[in-house]
DNA sequence: CCGAGCCCTTGATCTGGGTCAATGCCGGCT
DNA sequence: AGCCGGCATTGACCCAGATCAAGGGCTCGG
């Protein structure tokens, strides 16, 4: 149990209700990012409200005000864009520690939505800017979290441009595994449903299937069950995936 | 011919040799970024150098370390990311005022091509970034970019992801005439090839060919020559490009 | 423990856009 | 002006992945 300078280094994530996620906070969390001044860290914390949310409810809409600004601690989330007549394109599945929300405009530019449970941190809007620039340490972070983004968000470029069906479920299987540090024998876990990772692979659910079925077919992969599997073969499934 | 706080104003790009371009960066410019103090602007005067490249010219490698920062005063470059076996996915197109460079890592996450002639201010990375530490201002302005530069590349993914290759040209045509400011009859200029249009659109330079022509044969665009073109009908590009 | 419904997988067929193959055309050089 | 080389267009054909169509097997509620 963190004392009180450790409650003020671990900032919102300490807070009542969030006794037990320090662990995933310590590693990818807002609140210990770094330089964070204390002061700082306590002025987010006395901002943030707790907010959990079942699996599937929608966290915010495209287009809608934009009056919050959230971090994930708890459960996975996804973020998609759709077009009039109902294609999405997922654009990116967010884990604890991810930060969501910044708007360039007043309005989301995308929609998000919990894939499992998830537990979040809500920053008022208003509040939070007032904060950001008070410390330009916080917005320094947010630079640097946005142009790590931004990287992702070219390579899935390429991927979705450029990669191959079993080279763009390869990629997102490595990649995945990544982030959770697994490229091992570990189990990975793969909480979203196939329509998503067809909508975020730029594919349908068909070929998903058929895609991961080759992937574990060469030994690159090992499918436990539908929503767990490990890496069998890290260099190979690096090729298949084209590298990365 | 600005005076001496009119030239603190326009910052680096009313330095010798960036005479007569200061129209295109009161507009767009990095320099005339909201609410940065004159201070800053002169200090990143005193860093800036200029550069001009041939079309073709490759400004930087992906791989290669990030030791400059650039910003774009005229003409246009292009960003791509390639694969091991000289697949290509052009992630966006730059435009005089544009800003490039930012690397999460110390290396250049993407390749920068010059498409035609270009002019560019040069910031080396260590001076820019103790810069950075010292105005805020300058810091959210990139994180501003940052941002939009993100929303930009969602929806690129829900083009590539999601779209056909028609709605894709259409989309193009559509965004490229909104950032040079014209959506009615005025003529657009369109200097790149068909290949990096293509490898922007996650098509062949054939589909391409094809796509634009549909395009103005349904009367939505009028192609002038190659490398020109007129929008016709707004709103029914618009609507050709599935919303946007 | 059983049944219903929802995912997911698997198979058969179809098609948008890729590939291959001629031309056509423009701009630069002699 | 005329030629040359690279880019663009156009046409014929093909294939990766979409679509359509059956099952199969978790999961959850009763």
């Amino acid at each position: 149990m963190p004392d009180g300078s450790g409650a003020a280094r671990l900032g919102v994530l300490s807070r009542p209700g969030c006794v037990g996620l320090c662990e995933q906070c310590r590693i990818r969390g807002l609140a210990v990012c770094r330089a964070l001044e204390p002061q700082a860290l306590d002025e987010l914390a006395a901002l943030a409200t707790r907010l959990e949310l079942p699996a599937k409810k929608l966290l915010f809409d495209e287009g809608e005000p934009a009056r919050s600004l959230f971090t994930l601690v708890e459960g996975v989330v996804k973020l998609y864009k759709a077009l009039p007549d109902g294609r999405r394109q997922i654009t990116g599945f967010l884990l604890p520690g991810d930060f969501l929300g910044l708007a360039h405009f007043t309005s989301y530019a995308y929609s998000a939505e919990a894939v499992t449970e998830v537990g979040l941190c809500r920053f008022p809007r208003e509040g939070f800017l007032r904060l950001l620039e008070r410390h330009p340490a916080l917005e320094r972070e947010l630079l640097s979290r946005a142009s790590s983004e931004l990287a992702a968000a070219q390579e899935q470029m390429l991927l979705l441009g450029r990669k191959s069906a079993k080279e763009r479920v390869a990629s997102f299987l490595l990649s995945f595994a990544r982030r959770q540090a697994m490229v091992g024998r570990e189990l990975v876990a793969l909480p979203m449903s196939r329509n998503d990772i067809a909508d975020y692979l730029g594919l349908t659910i068909e070929t998903v299937s058929r895609s991961i079925r080759a992937v574990e077919e060469e030994g690159l992969i090992r499918l436990v069950d539908r929503h767990h599997y490990r890496v069998v073969d890290p260099d190979r499934l690096r090729r298949a995936a084209a590298a990365g």
